[in-house]
DNA sequence: CTTGACTCCGTACCGGGGTACGGGGCTTAC
DNA sequence: GTAAGCCCCGTACCCCGGTACGGAGTCAAG
């Protein structure tokens, strides 16, 4: 099946991306790849574009935006604009440090929590709890 | 129905700590609430105790804790000890600095992004890529 | 007594991002 | 030709922490 090698199955696609087989058929599924064409007995026929596509899809991940996202930057074909991928980096770049002073705080109070364990009171250390009542 | 006050209904439990009633009945599905009691008639009836489990509940949950690490926590009844909260607690602590070191490297990868769609080739910020080769 | 708020229960569903299963058809190398 | 290893498809299931639904029973106030 195409021995010059100019288009890629569904397998040979995963493995050059690095990317689970169903994966692939998933994200079909849910519109953010394409559907390919087919060979004569149904098997999916996968061009470089695709091969792009997919790895930006990963690095998309990376990043961390949400599939939706990525499908949105993907989205209208060849619109894809400097002002859109900057837009929804921002976004989630927005969101992203909300999450990181969000996780800081937890830090910072499991920190105290572990230091209230080790010299402060037994009770306050059961209750995880800088000031509150005490258990039952 | 008990006009003492010493126990309560699974309403006013879940207005006492700020929980949906719903929620309360989902902990007691997976056991980490206990089954309280019940009326002649089948309504459930909280202690001060309850009250106090579900308070930790929230703290746990508030410090990002699992609802499986509560529930160890709260676990063999009157077994809490400092010891299993330290542990519990270092190993969350754990956790969250690795989450917040890959939340990091994220929101430094994108702020680069950001600042290559405002300064750099558009090829590379349409791409999502620091050094990935161009699109289709 | 009636009305309205509360409670009971089981079950289904949400989002996000997939993974797993199972019974069949195709391709390829030996 | 035959066996291994792909690929097809639909469907169900995973985690997590709940939320929603809906019909029936119960309780307190007026």
């Amino acid at each position: 099946m195409d021995p010059t090698g100019t288009t890629l199955t569904i397998g040979e696609l995963a493995a050059a991306v690095g990317v689970n087989v169903e994966t692939i058929r998933y994200y079909e599924r849910e519109g953010i790849l394409p559907e390919p064409p087919r060979t004569a007995s149904g098997y999916r026929q996968y061009s470089d574009a695709d091969r792009w596509r997919l790895a930006f899809i990963r690095r998309g991940k990376d990043l961390g935006f949400t599939l939706r996202e990525i499908a949105e930057l993907l989205g209208a074909g060849d619109q894809r604009s400097v002002a859109e991928v900057q837009r929804v980096a921002a976004s989630r770049l927005e969101q992203i440090e909300l999450d990181l002073a969000e996780l800081t705080r937890s830090r910072d109070q499991l920190r105290r929590l572990i230091e209230t364990c080790e010299t402060g009171s037994d009770d306050d250390c059961l209750d995880l709890a800088p000031g509150a009542a005490t258990g039952p």
